[in-house]
DNA sequence: ACGGTTGTGTACTGAACTGTCAAAAACCTA
DNA sequence: TAGGTTTTTGACAGTTCAGTACACAACCGT
């Protein structure tokens, strides 16, 4: 018995996570928030309790998203494993994967992971926000360790290799693509990248 | 016949530098800069022109140091160019080395890239950031592969392997500990990473 | 020692920003 | 259809910020 919402929470959080991808944290205002998702500044305050409280839960949103997304690329039969790595590898240094069939960002640089981008840029000074980025971090080591795993029983990869060490090496090259594509390099660059670094995966001996 | 004036230029970019780090562009009043520098409002101005004077100056103090480190440090004879390699990423992984004889900063997070930092947070709005933060890129990566090509001569390194290929990739690897850095992660923890990396390097086929 | 020149410190201005508040609007239920 | 509840809207106060202007201090050559 009383008025309904008339917003999207997701939609909204959504929205405010594309303003502070390409303005920054500290280079976006309550104001800019307001205008990219469409609600009034006492409907932010409300909903979201200020600039930090949205940052939090879009950080949240984004989380759920790539915990949805990446295990569901990355899971499946031990055969293909690899070249389900191969494709998620080639796909990541273009832009957070978050759907199978989106597109790359037209924006490369406005691709980056929200969540590295953020940590980058507060992670000194908000222990919060570095820890919701090291859970997006977890999430994605997981995976892909699990995939390393699955690679290793069907034989396309090393078995003596440790499966974490290369998830770690491998999501950290992925980062490191955001900082290259920050730099403005093409994504003819970012693909021979990945396929440099695919391609020095350890292989099992064979003889 | 004028009075000359007080602070050392040099020393007055390194501590912006220091704040621009810690606090980002965006989070760095002028205050703030004339807090670190000691520096009053009106010499910051008369010297540097502002705020993104400053950081521009400062951008390009922390490249020509680059430049004047990295190449010094990979640079040698044939016969050691894959452990010259191998203590640079080691020695990167931990914070842009710019001194031999610097031990690593305390604080990892603080430690990142600066111009990869600043490339990320302005990169996609300011393209004069993002093409001096390229240049310091370029001056590494360079620096790298020489030293790669050194190594292949050495019979270190697969001979065909391409050298350009591999830089990008261990510099891609060395940006990507920023982050991961930034997340909170252990000194062991990215030390792991860059020695996972430099045991993947394509050795030659013997025999 | 003095004057010209340049650096330094501080106060000021106009704009922008954050967080809050109260009134109006929208909705559901009875 | 009327009342109660929650959202929405817009405006407001206090603060902070970037950049400027002006007065003062320091130095050097004569």
């Amino acid at each position: 018995m009383a008025r309904p919402r008339s917003f999207d929470r997701d939609h909204v959080l959504h929205a405010a996570e594309r303003q502070f991808r390409t303005t920054g944290y500290n280079g976006t205002s309550v104001d800019d928030i307001s205008a990219a998702t469409g609600l009034g500044r006492g409907s932010l305050y409300a909903a979201f309790d200020g600039k930090h409280g949205v940052l939090l839960q879009a950080m949240a949103g984004y989380f759920a998203r790539l915990g949805e997304f990446a295990p569901k690329a990355l899971a499946g039969p031990d055969e293909g494993a690899l070249e389900r790595l191969h494709g998620y590898l080639l796909r990541a240094v273009h832009g957070v994967p978050l759907a199978a069939d989106v597109p790359p960002a037209p924006d490369r640089a406005a691709a980056a992971c929200f969540a590295a981008k953020m940590a980058l840029e507060l992670g000194t000074s908000d222990p919060e926000v570095q820890r919701l980025a090291n859970d997006c971090f977890s999430v994605l080591t997981t995976a892909v360790a699990d995939c390393v795993r699955a690679a290793q029983r069907s034989g396309d990869i090393d078995p003596d290799a440790d499966p974490d060490d290369l998830a770690y090496l491998l999501l950290t090259i992925i980062r490191g693509t955001d900082v290259v594509g920050a730099y403005g390099h093409s994504r003819a660059r970012l693909t021979s990248i990945a396929e440099s670094a695919f391609a020095l995966l350890p292989r099992p001996h064979h003889r």
